[in-house]
DNA sequence: CAGCCCTGTGTACATTCGTACACATAAGCG
DNA sequence: CGCTTATGTGTACGAATGTACACAGGGCTG
């Protein structure tokens, strides 16, 4: 009797898995969401959250996959963006935090995820985060900006950079969003921590 | 009628913040533990909590202040073994990683709580990695290893050497604690991206 | 058009949760 | 000794949770 008309399918699992980020958003974190929770949050019944997830794990999963494209997204504006070498970190970080601040729970999942419950989860968003420091030792490598490093010490800078960056999101999402002057001042900081580590690796010399 | 011995003033306590860390330490994400299952892991009657915590986010707020203890005792042993400046690096990285591995519930804790959904616990732990930082500064001053640097870009230098330590302990955390060889690997890489951001110190050139 | 599958709903239930309350015992203190 | 305070236990209950099951309607394929 209660009419209902088809929607665009998938269309029950987007708002499952936005209900989520939205909680994520506020505050919470996703070890502690429920399966009623996000159902409630996504104007759902609650049995209707098996229809596409086995269960809170099987949903976060599918969120690190979406996260891959937005920080696949991410990379592409930066290489568009980023031409020459002069600005590269500044502008790098500015991508990076604007992209943070408009996707804040995305980003936000990513820095629970990484000492999360679910070990697959976990397992993911160390994944992405490898795909793109491997991403970025391509781009280095390419510019040549520093080509005296081995391709090991290249991947280690990389990977020092992605880290530093990543951990900045824990700052960024500590601070309100509308917060401009803190959020100058996280953008400062990373852009010199990563000054730091070019200055690093610019004078590096392999051990042995 | 029961009879009842007075224990240790305190032991309840204790017992239900090991408790919590225990489970922590089993994968569990703290924002994820409930009440009653910490009394339980504690051998407790789930009212018994009342006694000494307010809600879950209170006793977070109290291991935050024990974690501080550890923190404080690891920097007290390196500062002893660490005579000279020499093998400095190596030495403190492995220590970190044997404190980390001795106190595995403390640490995954710690990690957790950097994106934890109690913002009070939350900014708790920064304060901690702050004051470790800030220790850490002072120790390189009175080294003199990087004497050219202003007391600033000193602190910087400090904070993300912190900053890499404790991303280390998200890999560390994810690996079995029996596994020597990946241990080995994340002790030689943390200590590598230590020694890319002291070579980036010493050649380092205040901005302005 | 008939049948099936996919997706969504409604109902149901045992389990778990947080917490209130009353009570018991031991310690400290006059 | 008697009183207060701190700490623990037992019972209780309303609310929330995960999930099982039966049912309904639209879309696709035959």
């Amino acid at each position: 009797m209660v009419e209902k008309q088809r929607r665009r399918p998938g269309e029950t699992r987007e708002k499952l898995m936005n209900a989520a980020l939205t909680l994520v958003g506020k505050e919470r974190h996703f070890a502690s969401l429920g399966i009623r929770e996000v159902t409630r949050q996504a104007g759902v019944v609650p049995t209707s959250f098996y229809r596409h997830f086995r269960n809170m794990d099987d949903l976060g999963l599918q969120l690190v996959d979406e996260l891959g494209l937005v920080l696949r997204r991410m990379m592409r504006e930066a290489r568009a963006n980023v031409l020459q070498a002069d600005k590269l970190i500044e502008e790098s970080v500015a991508i990076f935090i604007s992209h943070a601040q408009a996707n804040r729970s995305f980003f936000m999942f990513m820095a629970q995820g990484l000492a999360g419950e679910s070990r697959a989860v976990q397992e993911g968003i160390r994944s992405e985060m490898r795909f793109f420091a491997s991403e970025l030792a391509n781009d280095l490598r390419r510019l040549r900006l520093v080509d005296h490093l081995t391709d090991q010490d290249l991947d280690m800078t990389a990977d020092l950079v992605v880290r530093s960056v990543a951990f900045s999101l824990t700052d960024l999402l500590g601070v309100s969003p509308d917060d401009d002057y803190q959020i100058g001042q996280i953008r400062k900081r990373t852009t010199r921590f990563l000054q730091l580590i070019f200055v690093g690796a610019a004078n590096w010399k392999s051990p042995g």
